[in-house]
DNA sequence: CTACTGACTGATC
DNA sequence: TGATCAGCCAGTA
């Protein structure tokens, strides 16, 4: 049993390209369907050595999280780049279809980790 | 242990 | 559709 943040990490990182997850989908993964802010808290203090696709997680309303325009803004554009280079469409409201590109890891997955 | 905060969510207005 | 409120969990002071 690894760390709550650690948890939320490797989930994020067997993300496959072009598939996107919501916090409160990660959490509940993680056996705490409200624990939504916490999976929030832990992409918050993503190791900077380590790189963590967190644009590929986003939240419920298929949108990149805004993150209170801290010190850096011009990420977030950055990461949509890359998920549209991956091949998940943005509509015109700048959101994802949560539908067709929402993804869950299968029962192979969960027993290999 | 209590209080506060945060990249969330669902319900309500 | 957009803004607001309360509940939720983990981490830090």
């Amino acid at each position: 049993m690894k760390n709550f943040y650690e948890q939320v990490y490797d989930l994020v990182v067997r993300i496959p390209a072009g598939r996107v997850m919501t916090y409160g989908q990660i959490a509940v993964l993680l056996g705490k369907p409200s624990a939504a802010r916490a999976v929030g808290y832990a992409l918050h203090l993503t190791p900077a050595g380590v790189r963590i696709p967190w644009q590929r997680v986003i939240n419920s309303q298929g949108k990149i999280s805004p993150r209170g325009a801290s010190d850096i803004v011009h990420e977030p554009q950055l990461q949509r780049l890359l998920l549209e280079q991956e091949g998940v469409h943005f509509d015109l409201q700048g959101k994802i279809d949560l539908q067709k590109y929402l993804w869950e890891p299968d029962a192979m997955s969960q027993y290999e980790w």
